[in-house]
DNA sequence: TGTACGAATGATAATCGTTCTTATTTGCAT
DNA sequence: ATGCAAATAAGAACGATTATCATTCGTACA
């Protein structure tokens, strides 16, 4: 476990709270975790943090880079560990299942677009919702309410 | 004025409220306005609506077509006029003004990587944030809050 | 042209996700 | 060990949005 170097190069205190948001976010099944989500597994793991304590430390490991944040439909932001390479997502709308991807053709027009219209891309997110063309959706439906 | 049959087409009652609603998206300087600019945009007409009623108005044209919604960042919701053609957006970062575009080659390759996944889009969004690279940002500055 | 009835409205309470406040606890350098 | 700044938990506060409900309005029909 070499969590703790990650804080402290982040420039943060080691505590138990962002220990264990950092753990549940590198063992959890989903990559895609609310604040809501992280909040109620680290409950059910036993562990006695606040609500308040996860967004705090969720926004700070954003600003420190270690967890990206998306806002997909729904109003509630979204975090994944960010492991260096940016990507898109597509959400299904069956399951809210989230699926990764890349696309550099699609990356280069962006700039082109950008720089055609006298803009230096900063940021960008690109959010695809479609529905499985399987005839089972072949991800598991949730029964709470959405991670994305 | 043929708002009232855009209303009626849409299976909505032609009620004073919607039709300014309908006349301010169509008149209006900015195509991007939240429920808070509508709102304060229709008292400082003198016009005497509800918050309520706005939220209520916009939900319903969004749903007849009329309106598109989108999810910039900032947590509001911004609408604009449904005239058809789709596109996306493009944000400055320095006046929140928002650029649109479509890019014929960035939609191919959406629907070919949703495909390759097996999904079929039903619907994306596309959001760049960027800085103008123009030495004075050429958008005017807002004073109030961001509108997008 | 009036009227009745259901739909639409405005005021306000409630909800949801998130942030702020504050008293208390903790990590860690000394 | 000890002290102090930083971090925490609890709950109040917040902004955007939705729900509730009594009142008003639009319109089909007499």
């Amino acid at each position: 476990m070499h969590q703790p170097e990650h804080l402290k190069s982040a420039g943060l205190k080691s505590t138990l709270p962002r220990l264990k948001v950092l753990d549940l976010f590198e063992n959890s099944k989903e990559r895609h975790l609310s604040a809501e989500d992280v909040y109620k597994q680290l409950l059910n793991s036993g562990e006695d943090v606040g609500l308040a304590t996860v967004y705090r430390v969720l926004t700070q490991f954003e600003q420190a880079g270690l967890l990206v944040r998306h806002h997909f439909e729904g109003g509630k932001s979204v975090f994944e560990l960010n492991q260096g390479e940016h990507h898109d997502h597509i959400v299904c709308l069956q399951c809210n299942h989230v699926e990764e991807f890349f696309d550099t053709a699609i990356e280069a027009r962006q700039e082109k677009v950008a720089t055609a219209l006298g803009f230096a891309i900063r940021d960008h997110s690109l959010h695809i919702y479609a529905d499985c063309t399987k005839k089972k959706c072949p991800h598991k439906r949730r029964k709470m309410a959405p991670t994305y």
